[in-house]
DNA sequence: CTGCCATAAGGCAGTGGGTGCCAGATGTCA
DNA sequence: TGACATCTGGCACCCACTGCCTTATGGCAG
């Protein structure tokens, strides 16, 4: 009666998630080190080998939902109007992933804290801003006309990227505000220069 | 005769540089994930037990001067005049860092593109430049009179390790050229506010 | 030059992440 | 219901990395 998929596919959801669901929780209140594959495996019900099956490593699990997140972010700057500035196409999406399904605040700020706790996370993390990156890059050189080896391309989406990051680094030390503020505010003081004085 | 330390300190010394030129020479030529400390330390002529006593990481061999460099890079920051715009200190030092006696543009080339070409590596250049970030921040926040917290300090530490980044990138990617101009023109970039047109 | 101490180096056994391979279980579809 | 694809578990294995103990070696009195 349900069945989007088949009951094959439904069940490999299942155990992913349940195997990300428990890596999370156990690296929150053990740590990323004092938690072994094992562990997690145990936890959620399957054998250590089928734990690979699913992540390639042990810090994978964490960013289970990162692959669907970048899907749609790249969606989405697709669609911005083409003769927008590329720092406000950027600006808008940054605001606009966060009122999806895929991602809600509690929850990001509980991986947020994660990753910045753990530095091994953290490694796993900047990689995979590094292929977002690649990703952006690309798009921006589209929208400039530009060749992907011009630094300008490279420049915006490494820049923005980074100003997303000391926003989402911000937000997290500051429980009541939301993100969006945050991350429009990095932008605009990117835009402007960063100009001290 | 020579001695500007104990013969015990000098043997560490050399034993030190000859795991990191072994290190770097097996990535090069056999592949990252190809060679095993095993391989290194034997290369070195040292136990493998030795090796960790050098380096708390396989990966670690590469950055071996790392910290001097980033030690450097503070010292010349911290010499900077008092009034200069942030991104004019940082532009000028970015550029002075490279006529040093500890970075020469031909193995700063091999290390570089070694790094490009191996993720694990890719991992560690990039937790080295958070930490290096960290330092900036402090370093901005200072020279600002803004509090640690605050988010400008942060996006110029963050975005001008991007562009720093960057141009490095472009700069591998050319061979003639020489890396201070990327490095100038990356940086002029951001202060103009990258904007597009 | 000699003995004593601090420390560096080697050996060894063990933990844990990650992989290849094979055998058995379980959806899928004719 | 039976043949097939694929998912899963178990096992053996490689390698990065660590703790612990023993042995070598430089530094330094006397």
């Amino acid at each position: 009666m349900p069945s989007t998929a088949g009951l094959r596919q439904r069940k490999k959801d299942r155990t992913r998630r349940a195997i990300a669901e428990a890596a999370l929780a156990l690296f929150e209140t053990r740590g990323y080190d004092q938690t072994t594959v094992d562990d997690i495996a145990a936890a959620a019900d399957v054998s250590p080998r089928t734990f690979f099956r699913y992540f390639a490593s042990k810090d994978e699990a964490v960013f289970e939902r990162a692959g669907d997140v970048q899907q749609h972010v790249l969606a989405l700057l697709a669609a911005r109007p083409e003769g927008e500035p590329l720092l406000t196409s950027l600006r808008e999406i940054g605001k606009a992933v966060l009122s999806t399904e895929l991602v809600d605040e509690a929850r990001l700020r509980r991986l947020l804290a994660l990753v910045a706790a753990e530095p091994a996370l953290r490694n796993r993390y900047n990689a995979l801003l590094d292929t977002i990156e690649g990703e952006l890059t690309v798009w921006a050189a589209g929208r400039l006309g530009l060749p992907l080896s011009d630094l300008r391309p490279r420049l915006v989406a490494a820049t923005v990227l980074a100003a997303r990051r000391v926003a989402t680094d911000t937000w997290l030390e500051s429980p009541g505000d939301d993100l969006a503020s945050h991350v429009s505010r990095a932008i605009d003081l990117l835009a402007a220069g960063l100009t001290d004085g």
